[in-house]
DNA sequence: CGTCGTTACTTAACCGGTTCGGCTTACCAG
DNA sequence: CTGGTAAGCCGAACCGGTTAAGTAACGACG
């Protein structure tokens, strides 16, 4: 209602305009008796800057954007998106920047995205999640100046600046756990190919069976509950059958859990399960899931923090956030010792 | 980086800045061949409109605002929230409209939000959802006269425009179905008291269970997957034992069959349990789950289309979007003959 | 005492659009 | 031929800030 703008506050104090932008930016060219004063009124008054009016002029937009190429079904099933905007969200709250949040179906769109962004000056930077082998996206912001902040591993970052979580060591965690337990069978049902955290499991993947002398198998999805329980029933009616199942999130975990129930086969007696991305889902199941626990919250709130970081003039560079951490519960255990058609 | 002012434009087509504005906005004032030279040179030079410059003179921010007061924990764990801001997305997305999100603690703190997003002129309309009984939201929008779309029951809405489900003629189905079964004493997991949602099902819960003359109980939480495990082995071991629980929504669903199966009960054999908001999760597990299913993305974009409409002018009405759907799944049959400590 | 450097401002241009009053020009009725 | 009207366009103010350049006052210093 009260529209107050700098110029009242100007007129108030009997100051010109730009000494009161001076004043409440906290630079130089005031001096502090007036800078109170300014600022008391401004108080007062209630005033709020006009982010329009700010970002004209001063060519910032105080807005990180970030772009979901995913379907919508996608994003409902997967707790993990929800956490990690709550996380770059929990950052932004408290510094008064925005986040532009745009979905997309593809990296086509997405793209696009970036261009009519950089073209409208409507963010300042980006966050570029689901990063792909080779990605494309990496070529286009940097063509575009576009600031931005990659999750992913470095080794697909091109050098751009990224922080990212050890897919390799945990995947490494978790088999170094299944094979401890005994079982030689092993089977992995990972997300789409072309994602690098799925790559670069992949390679963990195969590099860690090898070391511990595993028969493994691999079966590519696309994240979805329903591909998860496809690739679950492949599994366990291969011959000879896996004991032990490594999932790429939790949702095609739990879904593969059911198929296993569905069997009439127990876990972990017949089966060990361990799910990757641990969120609420995991504990709510019976048994409970084994998982490699991320905080996925803190990891958005981290690469956050980082574009900040770059924005202030940091110098660009990969960041390691943690490595995802493998609780153990009820969903592991030795395998069967009588294997069925084994 | 091209940097395509309007200017530019003018100075190409050798007419005035205001001229090519008129143009490019469809306004009367030019001719339709100095329109359409207009706006080839704006496709030829890839002029986008700077998002600052038209917000500060034309005075709408072309953004609507949502805030969530919900731990970041909640906004994880339950589906209901990234589906819906998928389906806002999916209407804004292509109206160039963007979508300022904003997570916080309680309900002063959105408030406050509301306070500062109207202050800075920073959204043309709020999208309210959570909706309490005599919400104190609705008074301080009214006041500061900021355009709003509420999520939920006309009841709850005291005028204001309002998109909602009917949750009463659900409560009522999800109730016919469980009667129908056999079942003469249930029990309701619900959300907290004070959501406009939670009330309104209650009061059906209770007309219902009177009409059908079923004996009932009723158990409050705060929605999350600990409290539903809760109060379900509450409702499991009180006397006389409920044969069938109706869940405020899906995520305490799962987590009850979690503790049902803790306890080495068997549904639907033993206990009869029914969601509310299907998601995914009513679909992998084992049994797959019976819920009353409404589509969440859809529901988000009805809203996002009566704000836009709204904006546009129409008069302010409240808007049944649909009533939720019961899904009959695996996990609704009939009560056990031989009642445990019954 | 004149000069130089600071400090504390003021002034005004500028960001990139929108919009309104007013000026031309063409056209038509009287 | 004149007056009125409307379409088409121009110029400029304006939205609410930021910021470079200019200025007045003042103290220090040779």
């Amino acid at each position: 209602m009260s529209r107050v703008t700098i110029k009242e506050i100007a007129r108030r104090c009997g100051v010109s305009q730009g000494a009161v932008s001076y004043a409440l930016n906290n630079q130089p060219g005031v001096s502090e008796a007036t800078r109170a004063r300014v600022l008391k009124v401004a108080a007062e008054l209630e005033w709020v800057p006009n982010r329009a009016a700010r970002q004209l002029s001063a060519a910032r937009s105080e807005t990180f954007g970030l772009v979901l190429a995913r379907t919508a079904q996608t994003l409902i099933e997967e707790p993990y998106f929800m956490g990690f905007v709550g996380g770059i969200e929990s950052v932004l709250g408290e510094k008064s920047y925005a986040l532009a949040l745009q979905v997309v179906a593809d990296l086509d769109e997405e793209l696009a995205t970036y261009r009519k962004w950089a073209a409208e000056r409507r963010v300042d930077g980006v966050i570029v999640v689901d990063l792909r082998v080779a990605d494309p996206r990496i070529p286009v912001l940097r063509k575009l100046g576009l600031p931005a902040v990659l999750v992913g591993d470095p080794a697909l970052a091109d050098g751009m600046p990224c922080a990212w979580t050890d897919g390799a060591a945990a995947m490494n965690a978790a088999l170094d756990h299944v094979a401890s337990l005994g079982h030689r069978v092993v089977a992995r049902v990972a997300g789409p190919p072309e994602f690098g955290d799925v790559w670069i499991r992949d390679q963990a993947y195969e590099l860690a069976t090898r070391r511990l002398a595993l028969s493994a198998s691999t079966h590519h999805t696309d994240y979805s509950a329903t591909q998860g329980a496809t690739a679950t029933r492949d599994v366990l009616t291969s011959n000879p059958r896996a004991t032990a199942i490594i999932y790429d999130n939790d949702l095609m975990a739990v879904a593969g859990l059911s198929v296993v129930q569905g069997l009439g086969l127990r876990t972990p007696d017949d089966i060990t399960l361990v799910a990757w991305d641990d969120s609420a889902l995991c504990r709510i199941t019976h048994p409970t899931l084994t998982a490699l626990s991320h905080n996925i919250v803190g990891y958005g709130a981290e690469v956050t923090h980082r574009l900040l970081d770059l924005l202030a003039g940091a110098t660009p560079q990969s960041h390691l956030y943690s490595t995802p951490l493998l609780i153990i519960r009820d969903s592991s255990g030795p395998p069967p010792t009588v294997r069925l058609r084994g």
